[in-house]
DNA sequence: CTGGCCCTCACTATTTCTGGGGAGTTAATA
DNA sequence: TATTAACTCCCCAGAAATAGTGAGGGCCAG
């Protein structure tokens, strides 16, 4: 029934894909293969905006937005967690809240059966790819199963699109620290007192904070713990 | 050439295994298979430190951490900046001690062809799997074209294996900060002063250290600087 | 061989942060 | 219902960070 055939050309497509619209053809091709209700790839943002592409209905997505389910919505706080495939039975739908979530989710259309993937990128980035459908557990449970690895470079794939048509979110690139800053930046990242640093890289605390300052400056940062953070998501240091 | 068949068998076996020796026996079977020099899984730890399973010599492995190479490796650089794999020779190989640490790589016995794949898990968990060869460009690149699905997914498997290994090396895993816990290292991550924070917030300079100091407890930080560190690299907050 | 960047050290005054303490309200949960 | 956790506000003294300016030696590339 499933052959690699398939996924393989909608991936070469997908890698093709230049345009919002060819990756939504791409879900919905992949949607048809699978033969499933939905299938969403989105973008979860840290300040709990989600985009992304998929066959959700477009009240559901409003309003779960509107009522910031993010906040409470387990595929979310599960898939944070974890760093496999999680069927949705697996999740915590405990809680008042969360019950009458699933319950409203069911009512918008979406199926009761879930399977998310967690995926995540450079500087915190993290999305989800969502498969979804009416089911009973036994055909559910087949299908994750037997599909469990084309889902899992599909999310990659999307993933890797959504990168590339999210340019302001590639590292800024900055001028390099030096390698005295590198290290001031560093012994700061991991908690050290400008004393402590001074004294662990042997020099005085007057020199270090000439380091400092001028890591500050070449970051473009207002202050210590902005220079520490900057350099840390610009992967200038490793802590 | 390639089928699928002996991959399939590999992370099927993989996703059986219950001991490093499975593991490492996993990695030979799939060097042997794609007939390269090495292929190396490994983890890069918060602290610097590396560690995995594959093929690189042992001097090498010894060599790296006692220079402490992970300061200058591209690789690592490079892929901490990136979600796609990434050949070798599209990293920046300039600089005094890049090409010293490149000849010296080199006559360790490591491939002068690299590709590299970035996986990260939950709390900014970062890993790197790693094929490696001696070749020239055209092969080279003929080979990761080929099997590039196929070693994003094996990549995969065996981060899903480390981390099922090693569930206290998620000990970075800590106590989930509170919403304006959130807020409050997040607008310190983006240069805010404290009074610049409050003042966002619409809370008493007060209240606000109140959350640092907690946010500072819960993430086992020494200070503010610190903490937006901590927070930064468990990815719980992002910038 | 010169300009630019890196490393090192020094001083002062001002602003900001830290580390203790205590105390009350709401909301959710067990 | 009792308990926990989050959120809010307040005081103070001492420690740390910041913004200026200045200066000398080393190294590398144009």
């Amino acid at each position: 029934m499933v052959t690699n055939t398939t996924v393989e050309e909608v991936l070469a497509a997908l890698e093709q894909a230049d345009t919002l619209e060819a990756i939504q053809e791409a879900i919905l091709k992949l949607r048809e293969y699978f033969r499933i209700d939905n299938m969403v790839y989105h973008w979860v943002d840290s300040a709990g905006e989600q985009y992304g592409y998929g066959t959700y209905p477009l009240e559901w997505a409003a309003h779960y937005q509107e009522q910031n389910y993010i906040r409470i919505d387990p595929v979310i706080a599960g898939c944070y967690k974890r760093f496999h495939p999680v069927d949705w039975k697996r999740l915590d739908w405990s809680g008042k809240a969360v019950k009458a979530f699933q319950a409203e989710a069911i009512e918008y259309g979406i199926g009761n059966q879930g399977y998310s993937i967690p995926i995540r990128g450079p500087n915190g980035q993290f999305a989800l790819f969502t498969v979804n459908h009416t089911c009973d557990d036994t055909e559910w449970e087949e299908f994750t199963e037997t599909n469990r690895r084309e889902l899992i470079l599909i999310a990659h794939y999307f993933n890797q699109k959504a990168l590339e048509f999210e340019p302001n979110r590639a590292p800024e690139q900055s001028q390099p620290l030096s390698p005295r800053e590198i290290d001031a930046m560093t012994l700061l990242a991991i908690g050290y007192s400008r004393a402590q640093v001074a004294d662990t890289l042997s020099i005085s605390e007057h020199t270090l904070r000439v380091y400092i300052e001028s890591a500050r400056f070449k970051l473009g940062a207002s202050n210590t713990t902005h220079a520490v953070a900057r350099a840390l998501s610009r992967g200038l240091i490793v802590v």
